[in-house]
DNA sequence: AATGAATGAGGCTTCATTCAT
DNA sequence: TATGAATGAAGCCTCATTCAT
């Protein structure tokens, strides 16, 4: 890669860096383009070098963090799948996915902050090995089918889960509320068997 | 009441309501005193005889229509109190609530698009006979308490029903997602038995 | 006089107050009617009854207060009039003045505040026994005319010694500097004569 | 220097004067911004760019202004100090002033509509060869006692004399009242000799 | 005569976007 | 490519004035 290639690629990390710092702070609406670039140290026209307006920016930004955190997660679901059950291989997915959020709180108030509607439902990842995109649900439901798990409706079991994992571990990661999330995951995976026993 | 007196609630009335609407379709950020008052019928000056500013409006609005949602709710309450065991209760009180929002599907709109974090912990109500303001978790861990049940950790087993059923019928009853409520509801139920059970 | 038109001037007097303690406190320019009608204790249209605006009332407020306190000290003035000599009779209308303003030190502030130019010329008064408005300066050469004083410059000897009284006495009535009243007057004293021997 | 950086010091020039005009013919308060940028010919938003506010922008301009015209008047003091006895170098520096003022009645006429209160005293310079700011009072006494001179109250003295300058000089310069400058002077000098000799 | 709700012109300030350098 | 000065539309808020009661 040339120099200016790589000056180029830099500016627009800055970008995305002061960015999310922002949005995750204040929000999308309260973020100006003045305080993006500022924080990035690049002059206000540059921004426009590299994205159309604040949208675009959010949008790139986005599909940038989900894709990555997913990525990972999902390559480590890969690496147990075959010693699993299906009951355990959803409570493994369950536990990379919020042990990802984690690892990067950040992130996961970023996208509480500025995203209205349920968390997993919001986050649409490329799955490996197609060009197709899929939420956690569907990935979830895709395992029933592996597995040949038997469940009167999983489908609505499993947006059951899904709902409440999304819910409850927000406040556990980032408030330690009801409980920190270590102590909290007993709990939630208890929840997760009930339901999927009674479901 | 004069029939100026009565001119003035009759403008702040299409004030709120006006403000209503569009914070709901655009959101509190995207909408201007201008959108307001030109919806309202009325002059811009008018609108800082009623409020201090678009935050004012916020917090007067959401107090209105939280209190006077969960009022009804509550009062519908007590008369069933004595009938029930604490489960049957408990079920209650999940019902009374979603239905409450069934029937006013906007104020759940409104918000879900509007409030960052969870529905039921955002909305704090006067509850009847005193000063003191509660949320859902802490109207239900009451029952626990007053219908001496048995579980081994009400509160976090409450936290997770509460986040459940937030989670949830937003999606049942705005969208009819995964199912509409009716349909959803005996599901619903199934589930927060299978946690009590299993708390 | 009527109960009614009782009522009426103290409405008026009640806004004359006001807008004298405001004006004193903000300046005009940044005394808004709401202001005025607030601290008079009136309601808003009221003020139009009596004002064409606040200019028409800053107009009245000022002729008001100088006419009262001229009043009084040339009145005084009249009572020792043959007893002086023309120096001595200087002296006498510097320390009248002086000594009234001194009484209304709020006066003094809000003819300071308000009138951009010197004190003593702003101040016109109708002259007791004539329709005439007269400011000091004029009274002042009057008596150097009727005294029959000999200065090579009685226009300009007097001119010099307004303004330094209108200048200093400001000061040391309301901010004590460069010496409180009582004490500053002897120099001031000496100044007029050092200034009325050489002039 | 580049031509941007010249383009943007004429629009802080274009706005600097406008404002100049402007608080002089109006007063600050009854300016407008959009007035301003009206006459300076450029956009609103440009203002900004320069000065905070209308308050920010008056800072600046009576900081320049005053120092500019002080600036010029003590340099030329420096070079006539060792000439003079006390009494004599009092006279200069009043003739310096009240003539840096005659040459720029503008300023003259700014300062006495926007400063409500004495004017020799509202101007505070930087001092040559120091940061400490002083006003003409505190340069005069300095002379005083590096000149050893013997007076009573040299305070008081100075004081009144101050006073007095600053009062009379500005209705000669602007309006030529009660004479024009140049004929005023002479009785501006006996005055001040009249109150050295008699303080 | 008195009221005070209603008005809307007019002020201030922000900020996304453009464009000459 | 990169800059950042300049722009002006659009937002917020104030306040003198009117007018129905």
């Amino acid at each position: 890669m040339g120099k200016a290639a790589e000056n180029k690629l830099l500016k627009e990390k800055k970008l995305f860096e002061a960015a999310y710092d922002l949005f995750l702070q204040k929000g999308v609406d309260r973020t100006t383009i003045d305080d993006i670039v500022d924080r990035a140290g690049v002059a206000k026209g540059t921004f426009y070098l590299y994205f159309n307006d604040k949208l675009d920016l959010m949008d790139k930004l986005t599909h940038r963090h989900a894709n990555r955190i997913f990525a990972e997660a999902i390559q480590q679901l890969y690496k147990v799948k075959h010693k699993c059950t299906g009951e355990e291989y959803i409570h493994q997915i369950v536990d990379f996915i919020v042990d990802a959020f984690a690892k990067d709180k950040k992130l996961m108030r970023f996208i509480n902050k500025n995203v209205s509607y349920s968390i997993f439902r919001a986050i649409r990842v490329t799955y490996p090995g197609s060009t197709e995109q899929k939420n956690i649900l569907e990935i979830l439901l895709n395992v029933f089918h592996e597995f040949n798990m038997r469940l009167k409706n999983p489908e609505i079991t499993m947006y059951i889960i899904v709902e409440l994992v999304g819910a409850t571990c927000y406040n556990s990661i980032v408030y330690n509320e009801p409980l920190p999330l270590k102590e909290y995951k007993p709990y939630l995976h208890t929840a997760i068997d009930a339901l999927m026993k009674n479901g």
